[in-house]
DNA sequence: TCGTTCTTGAGAGCACTGCTCTCTTGTGCG
DNA sequence: CGCACAAGAGAGCAGTGCTCTCAAGAACGA
């Protein structure tokens, strides 16, 4: 973070490093040993990053006490992470995907059409994946944690998994309804968007599912940093209840 | 950070530290010489402290930059500053108040019963102080900093200043309206609040509220960390139909 | 007006951080 | 089986938060 922190690493990490930990059961089968020594030691490196993160927050994660931690010197540790910034890139896609794991999994366990029950297993399981690891959903739905948001170019693909799925909905639910428009530069927008996706979804529709997403992170988030300490005791009931008045507002 | 973060800074620092912000002005008539000197430079540091935030974001905030900045050694600091985590509790108390005035000034223009009026008054300045103060914003509603939260006991009070606004809002909304009552933990809940308040709000309605409360600022959190790029352009635009949609289901 | 007190700032220093460099060792590959 | 190259060690630079001591000076009471 003082200088150079956004540098290549020549011959010391491969670009494609970030992409380790989605491929290490591949490269864990097929590699040479050391390729295989090389995805462990990454795969170390990363679960004590996630252990003081969780203990300690992001500000305080440090590559010495991760090099202590594994009985290295923290020179070592830069052999497989060419910076702490980089380390958390790393943790941020990581994290995005295991979100978007266990949402995906949750939702394909519904019927096609039962869409109440889909909404509910987007939302119930998001917000069990954020209460089980709350550090972690603090680091990709909390305040950039160095200054900017990890790179667009590379959170953006598993950073817009939850949302796909939402969009997935929204289709079926528009399916045998009429659309209805919306005017003015919001609409510009949606028509964009329903391009891009390749879905039928009306801009009412649409923009009632972009305030249910939001909404959906918003209370996660509010539970999380304790916005509600001292009105509401029971989240999770809290929580169920808004998912049903979010179903609502989008008419199922 | 590292030890002793959370003393109390004997003979240094007085224990109201953190009201001086708020009573600046008195000081600046009533007080010695030497007190107001001292106010001027508790302010200076938190200027300039602001100023770091808002280019380099919070995990960059540096006392010693801080001292460099004001041509000062950085031991000087501690004169008026306990620690680094005290400094950044100082400016969340100060952004939630500095949101508070904004939203407070702005809802207070409004006729009472012009609820619809009164609630956009208050989604409207919140963002607006939001996209004015992104860095402040991420201070106090986005991922805590330093591992905890600021100190629930000091942040408290300003911390729930716009959420009061919310509160007498859904009152003047209830009245007249027939009370719809919620089952379950949460209705208990709510019966707790609504005694602590003093307000007639029905659970359903009290419900309501909590929910387009997190929307909104989970509208303006997903905007201001960048989760709406490549979708939306007109934030503004989407913000506005949101905050209609959020006063159909409020019911005004 | 004078002396005292108490605040302020300087400076050194400790322990920590990220990161770079060089050097040596030993493992795995051809 | 020999060699190349990866991996780790260690020193070192520049930065950080924070503590301590010491000297100067300003405000205050007598």
């Amino acid at each position: 973070m003082v200088a150079g922190s956004g540098g290549a690493c020549p011959e010391r990490c491969s670009p494609l490093l970030h992409l380790l930990s989605r491929s290490a059961i591949i490269v864990a089968m097929t590699a040479t040993p050391r390729q295989r020594a090389r995805a462990q030691a990454i795969e170390d490196i990363k679960r004590i990053a996630r252990e003081q993160l969780a203990s300690e927050g992001s500000a305080a994660l440090s590559l010495r006490a991760i090099a202590r931690e594994l009985g290295i010197v923290s020179s070592a540790v830069y052999r497989y992470v060419p910076s702490r910034d980089e380390l958390l890139t790393m943790l941020i896609i990581d994290a995005y995907n295991s979100l978007g794991d266990a949402v995906e999994a949750a939702e394909a366990a519904c019927a096609r059409d039962d869409l109440a029950g889909r909404w509910r297993a987007i939302g119930t399981a998001s917000r069990d994946w954020a209460v089980a690891r709350p550090s972690e959903y603090a680091l990709i739905y909390g305040s950039p944690v160095p200054g900017y948001h990890a790179p667009v170019e590379r959170t953006g693909e598993p950073g817009t998994r939850v949302s796909m799925l939402l969009m997935a909905l929204l289709a079926d639910v528009q399916r045998g309804r009429p659309a209805v428009a919306v005017a003015g530069p919001l609409g510009g927008d949606f028509a964009v968007l329903r391009d891009f996706l390749g879905l039928d979804i009306g801009d009412d529709l649409l923009a009632r599912g972009f305030l249910a997403f939001s909404a959906l992170f918003g209370v996660i988030s509010f539970e999380l940093h304790g916005q509600y300490v001292g009105s509401l005791t029971d989240c999770r009931a809290h929580f169920d209840h808004q998912l049903g008045s979010l179903a609502s507002l989008l008419g199922i």
